[in-house]
This record gives C-alpha cells, structure tokens and sequence, in this order.
DNA sequence: AGCACGCCGACT
DNA sequence: GTCGGCGTGCTC
C-alpha cells in the first residue's frame, strides 16, 4: 500500500506557509519522516522535508503528484529536531519552510541550473523553414543562437554569451532567447542537482598477496619497475589516495594497468573538508579547582539522569567557567550522548576552541562563518553520523543535527548576538532549552553578568542557579576607580584621556604591564555639528549621523557603508563654523600617541578587522606583548584571558546608557564588568580606571563594585514599575517602506486591526505606532508597532491568525532584543 | 520565489 | 487589431 508523504517545500517564501502531500513511490517506500527529498512544485523541481505520513486515499492516488529523488540515504531530521523546528515557527511567527531549514547546512540542498534547449515539438522541417526564413530576414542572429544550440544540445545562459560575446550583445541575447522562448522554438530545461554532497576519493590497496602479485608483474615479459615500486609502497601503507600517490610520484596509469590486471582494489571513501584542520591548538589540561568541583558536583549528576534541566551558572570573571563546560561536556560524551556549546562570537572566543580542542581532539567540531559549505556539510555530517560528538560554534550551531543531544552549554548567555536580527529571529537561549527539552538533555548557561531575564527565571526557580564566586587562585577582582567628567570639565581638563587614566597607564607602561582601553564609538568623531545653527550632517540614506573616520578624511554612515566628503560649510545655513564632536577609536588613538609616544598600540574595531583571522591576529599578538596598548570597541572586552593585562580603561562608559532602550543600564553594566574582568587575571593585581558622566547612576556604581546582586535588585525594580520584561513579553511589529507617507498609513491600518484581533486580552497594550528610533535605514523608512503582554502565546494565535507574518513589509520580532 | 493567467495602454 | 506591461494568485 503506497503512503502520502506531507512535505515541506524549501522555498524562500513568506507566503506558503503549510504542508504538501506527495505520494511516496514504491522505491522510495522505506523512507520517513525527517527524510530530505526533492519533489516537482509547479514548474519547479525543490527541495522538501518531509513532516509526517499517512495512508493514501482513492482520490490522492491520481491528484498528487509522486516524490521524484531523495536527498541522503538516512533521516536527516530527527524526532526533537523536527519537533524543535515546529516550535520555531509558531513561537516566532515564521514560516515552516524558513524554519525547517535552519537545520540544513546552507540555504537549500539543491541547486538548479537553467538551460536552454530546442522544444520537442519543433521539427527538422520546422527548422529548416526557420533557416530560410532567417536570410532575408534581419533577424539572422535568431538563427544563429538556434544552429548552436542545436549542434550543442542543452547550454547555459553564460555558455550563450561566451559563444556570441562578440557578435551580439548580452542583451539582445537575453531579448532574443525570451523571444524564442515565446514561439516555443526554444524551452526552458532545468538541470537540478544536490548540493553540499560529500566529497569522496579512490582509496587504492592491494587486492592480493604480495607474492602473487609480483609474481604475476614478473610474468610479463618485460620488466616493470613502476609497478613493482608501486608494490611495494602499498606493501608499506597498506592503502594509497590519489593524492598519496601524487607525492610518492606514481602515475594513475600504473595504478589502473595493476587494477585491470585485478591486483588492486579501489573503494570510494569520503574526505573530510577542513581547511582549519592542521591548525595546532595546545592549552594547558587543568585539574577543576575546589569550586568548580562543587557546582560540577550538582551538574554533573543531573547530565546522568538524562532528563531534561537548566542551570544558571553565574561566575565572577575570571572563575574558570570553561572548566566548569569542560568536566560536564566530558560527562555528557561519557555517556555517548552529544554536546553542543554556543560561544556569542566563534573569533573573539578562540581560547575557548584551543581549551576544548586540547582536551577532546577530533571529537570537537568547530563551526563558524568562514567555513565553506561543504566543510559546513561535512562539519554537520560527523556530528549526524555520530564521528564526533561536540560542537563549538556562534548561534546558528544550536541547529547542529546532533542526533543523541545531552547537554547544551551557553557561554556568555546576556550576549546579544544570540539573538538573530534577521529571519527566523530566534534567541538561541530559547531554542537551546526547546531543544534540550525535546531531547531530555541539561543546558548550562554560563554569565559572568546573567540577562535580566535569566537570572529572575532563576530565582523563579526555572533554572538551578549555581555560583562561582571566586576568581581562580582567589585573584581579587580589581578595585575601579570611577573619573567623573562633569568635574574634569569643570576644572577645566577637556581631555579624552583623564590624568587618572594617564597616571593608571604609565605606571602600567613602567612595570612592563599591558592595558586594554574601551571605547564604545568606532571612526574619530562621532559626529559633525554646524555650531551656528545646530545642523548635524546625517546620512542621505538613513536616519543617522555620519562619523568622520580620520584615515580616509570622509564622513561615513555606519549603517550603510555610504561615504561623503567633508564640507567646508555648513549645508543648511551656510556658516563656516562646522565642528567635530563626540570621540571614536581613531581619534583616541592619536591621543593615546601623543601622550605615550613610546607605547605600541593595536586598534581593534570593525575599521581594522575586516580580514578573515584579523581579530584572532591582533589578539594573538597582543598577548605575545607585541603592543602594550589593546583600544577598541567592545570586541576588546570579550572572552581573552590576557595574564600580562593588568589595566583597564573605559574611556565613556555611558555612550550605551543614553539610547533610547529599556535595556540601556543592562547593557551598560554588563559592558563594564565584562571589560574591567580583563585585568589582572594573572597574579599580578588588576586596576580599572572608568570614565562617566553618569557616576550616581546605579548601572555604573555597582559595576565600579563588581555588585551584580545590587544591580539586578534596582533593574528588577525598575522593569516591575515600567511593566517591561521579565513581567511583561514584547513583540515588535516594524512596517517598512520606501514612503514615508505609505508607511504611516499602513502602521495605523495595523493598528487598528490589532485593537480588534486583540480585544478582550488582558494585561496586553499596543504602543505605536512610532517611527523607530533610526527612522530610515537605507532608504527604508521604518515605523514600529510594540505589543506588551502577559499572554504572549495568546497574543501569538491571534497574530498568525491575523496572517501578518505572510505580508509583505512587515517585520515580527519575538522578544526583541532592540527596538531601533 | 517563479510562473501563469488576466486585464489595460502604445504600436506595426 | 496585436504586443507586452506587470498586478493577483497558485503551486500537492
């Protein structure tokens, strides 16, 4: 009895949002649910995953259409993870497809490639009307492009233009193809193949014993020394590859004389792609310290039971947090069953790579941007085919096909970059405990500085909360010393740098000491203000102002990459007197050498790490002691464990405090604690100058004090008053339109569809529509709508059914991080 | 997303 | 009268 298989198509759309049925044929009757299969859609032929089966009806059997090829010989989905998926696109309104597919390596599996050929129904008498008729006709290029492809057979659209690149030009190609296409001389013939297949190579061994095959070379009448060589290498390797055999200086042709004579083998045998592969990693192996014994002591047994259960672990900076993942990753492999940990940025945190490589080899798996596809493939098949067990990677490796998932460890969980700005807009915190949930397996949160909404879970009891509280070797957290500008002003010091970051850095300088200095603001000013009529210049695109970078004298708009040339004059009002405000790296820089004209200084933001390893390359050599001075933005504040650092500065430690988000003071703290944790993690004692104009505000008094437990008291307060998370959960709504006008209107036209969908809700508010703090991105204008609720599921059901999420121009982010 | 179907303006 | 614009709607 043949089955119906109800597919998801792989199709980057918003607007089909359900599953299709296809009848599963006879070959194909084995596979099920998970399976990756490549299905007919329309005129098309896609990628599909299929999410359930059923028994076929009479009236299937001729309405639908049979599944034409699979993708993998096994399931690629598995159970939790296509239960995972499910839950991704009804908690975060987005469509199946777009969900389905976070678990597949690249966009889809498939690739099409469109070619040209003559229709079936066009004869050979057809084509030799079509001939004569092309030489009184002007049109002898149609005929041209018909002889080729008819010599040819089926080409390319590129194959064409080479051919006649210099005969006809591309476009009159393309008007004369769409034209023929039109007359149904010629149709479209699409090629369609997978993606992202494993790379294999010919193994060569000998197939029978030396003896034998000696004897039988030997039998031929003349002497043959390449192939006895070749003998006797594989009698010394026991198998060759192509490459082996490259070096060794052996021909294929010897190698296929032998295996015609049936003396050698050859097998098909993957390779792994992996061009970070041969990179050494060496780290010392610690022993877990008194500390972390305890907290592993109630980890560890919850990893045993393999049920589901969540941890906060909060550890001061500096506590030995990756030893912590280390020991419980370790337990988790023990018992056969998979890790995934979850760093916020794969090149900031390639200490942590080095620690795990060095205790676990090849059974870790390192997953970041860089990687090819095909490495990305091969990457994820190891961990499906259980070859390896542990992967480490930024958010996307949450949806890693690991099949047999025990433990999740999240390092660094406040980070924002764990949630994804574009679609599906997930927090991998959120998908990490589905899926953990699903699996039966512990996650670990790890945070010096927890979000606010994980630490109130955890005092709710939703999380254990176990606590590293002090530094390793009990190394004192270093003593900050807050510099309040509005003084330094008054007393007439205009400065970037303070005389208490200037003495805290020479006297660092002098004991041969290395400093890491902070600054929120990349470019040299921030700004550029006409001082007679206020005008600042803001990008053409994007509601923002541009930021004069030094090194090329432009102004650019860090938004879009846009550059513009520095006026002489105020645009507005004509005045000559147009000044730079506001302090970026570059300009600290030029500071910073002035005042320390002997000091080496490595520049580390978005300007000077766009390479591929450069983050990695300024790190390794600053903690080499090639540079006695780390400045740059908070990059510079994240992950590296830099023994000879001993100073830090934070040169404005408020530029975040004064954006218009409820998670400004958040971010604020969480910055300055991350960024002062970098000093002093060797046994010389750390010092931390910090600069503010908001010295009583309570985010930067108790990170000047390391108080996490203060801050969060006066947050937690704070949230409950304003109705904010974690008592309330937002969803913004953001219209997009190149009209201003236009998308006013269709704001308020939400708006008023949301009061009625929403009607009767409690504890739910719409608030909005506002522009958005940008108001134009690109181009873009951008008005939000923010639904604060208590119901959230409700508020969700309601949502999907009002079909918003399949709309054109509109953006639903779930629990978002920021509203500009 | 593609691609067909379908309804209105500018041309041989 | 036709060709061709792209607005709407469907794809098992």
């Amino acid at each position: 009895m043949k089955k119906i298989a109800q597919v998801i198509v792989n199709i980057p759309t918003r607007n089909i949002d359900k599953a299709f049925s296809y009848i599963i044929p006879d070959h194909y009757a084995y596979i099920d649910i998970g399976w990756r299969v490549i299905v007919p859609f329309g005129q098309r032929t896609v990628e599909g995953f299929i999410i359930n089966i059923s028994d076929i009806s009479e009236r299937d059997e001729t309405a639908l259409k049979p599944i034409t090829d699979i993708l993998d010989d096994f399931a690629w989905f598995g159970n939790h993870m296509l239960k995972t998926a499910e839950w991704l696109a009804e908690y975060y309104l987005t469509s199946l497809a777009e969900s389905y597919r976070m678990f597949i390596p690249g966009k889809a599996g498939v690739k099409t490639q469109e070619l040209y050929k003559i229709a079936d129904s066009v004869s050979e008498v057809q084509l030799a009307e079509l001939k004569e008729a092309s030489k009184d006709n002007d049109n002898k290029d149609n005929f041209k492009i018909i002889e080729h492809i008819y010599k040819k057979g089926p080409l390319k659209l590129s194959e064409l233009r080479k051919e006649f690149r210099h005969t006809i030009s591309d476009s009159s190609l393309e008007d004369i193809i769409k034209s023929l296409l039109r007359q149904k001389i010629l149709c479209k013939h699409s090629k369609i193949y997978k993606s992202g297949l494993p790379r294999l190579t010919t193994v060569y061994s000998l197939a029978v014993d030396a003896a034998t095959a000696i004897n039988t070379i030997n039998a031929t009448s003349k002497r043959k020394p390449a192939q006895l060589r070749l003998i006797e290498e594989l009698l010394k390797y026991n198998s060759l590859d192509s490459s082996q055999l490259r070096q060794l200086s052996i021909t294929l042709d010897t190698v296929k004389r032998l295996v015609k004579l049936g003396l050698i083998h050859t097998k098909q045998v993957q390779i792994i792609r992996d061009s970070y592969a041969d990179r050494e990693f060496s780290a010392p192996k610690l022993k877990p310290t008194q500390d972390q014994e305890q907290v592993l002591g109630q980890i560890i047994p919850a990893i045993l039971e393999k049920k589901f259960k969540s941890f906060l672990l909060r550890g001061v900076t500096g506590s030995g947090k990756t030893q912590v993942y280390i020991e419980a990753v370790r337990t988790a492999r023990n018992l056969g069953r998979q890790a995934i940990v979850l760093v916020p940025e794969i090149a900031l945190t390639s200490q942590i790579v080095s620690r795990f490589k060095a205790a676990f080899n090849n059974d870790v798996v390192v997953i970041h941007s860089r990687l090819s596809l095909g490495e990305r493939y091969d990457a994820w098949q190891r961990l499906r085919c259980n070859q390896a067990g542990i992967v480490i990677g930024a958010r996307s490796a949450i949806f890693t096909p690991a099949d047999n998932l025990g433990l999740i460890v999240i390092d660094e969980e406040h980070e924002f970059t764990y949630k994804q700005e574009e679609a599906p807009r997930y927090h991998a915190k959120e998908v990490a405990l589905t899926r953990a949930k699903f699996s039966e397996a512990v996650v670990i949160l790890g945070s010096a500085t927890p979000s606010v909404e994980t630490y109130f879970q955890a005092l709710q009891g939703e999380h254990s909360l176990v606590c590293l509280t002090r530094r390793i070797d009990s190394v004192p957290l270093p003593p900050v010393t807050v510099v309040d500008m509005r003084n330094e002003l008054a007393q007439g010091r205009r400065g970037v740098i303070s005389p208490a970051m200037q003495d805290m850095l020479s006297e660092t300088f002098s004991k041969g000491e290395q400093a890491v200095i902070l600054l929120n603001r990349r470019g040299y000013s921030t700004f550029i203000m006409c001082r007679e009529c206020g005008h600042v210049i803001k990008c053409h695109h994007c509601d923002i102002a541009m930021v004069y970078h030094a090194a090329n004298t432009s102004l650019r708009c860090h938004y879009c990459q846009e550059r513009q040339a520095i006026p002489d004059c105020c645009p507005v009002c004509g005045s000559r007197y147009i000044r730079y405000f506001g302090t970026g790296t570059q300009k600290v820089e030029e500071t910073l050498t002035q005042l320390f004209p002997q000091a080496k200084i490595a520049r580390m933001d978005q300007d000077t790490t766009s390479g591929k390893t450069s983050h990695e390359k300024i790190l390794s050599d600053f903690a080499k002691g090639s540079y006695d001075i780390l400045l740059g933005t908070q990059m510079v504040a994240k992950g590296h464990d830099i023994k000879n650092v001993t100073a830090v500065g934070i040169i404005s430690a408020d530029t975040a405090l004064n954006l218009p988000d409820f998670r400004a003071a958040e971010r604020t703290f969480s910055l300055i604690t991350q960024a002062a944790g970098r000093a002093g993690r060797g046994n010389r004692p750390g010092k931390v100058v910090l600069q503010t104009y908001n010295p009583e505000h309570f985010g930067i008094l108790s990170a000047s004090t390391h108080d996490y437990e203060t801050f969060f008291r006066s947050e937690i307060k704070l949230r409950e008053q304003l109705d904010y998370p974690p008592f309330t959960q937002l969803i913004n709504i953001c219209v997009l339109s190149k009209d201003n006008t236009e998308a006013d209107s269709q704001a308020k036209a939400i708006v008023a569809e949301l009061k009625c969908t929403l009607r009767g809700l409690n504890h739910t508010s719409i608030i909005g529509p506002f522009p958005a703090p940008i108001s134009k991105k690109k181009d873009v204008y951008r008005i939000n709508i923010l639904l604060k609720t208590r119901q959230l599921s409700e508020v969700r059901n309601r949502l999907s059914e009002l079909k918003l999420h399949t709309r054109k121009g509109i953006i639903i982010d779930v629990d978002p991080l920021n509203v500009l």
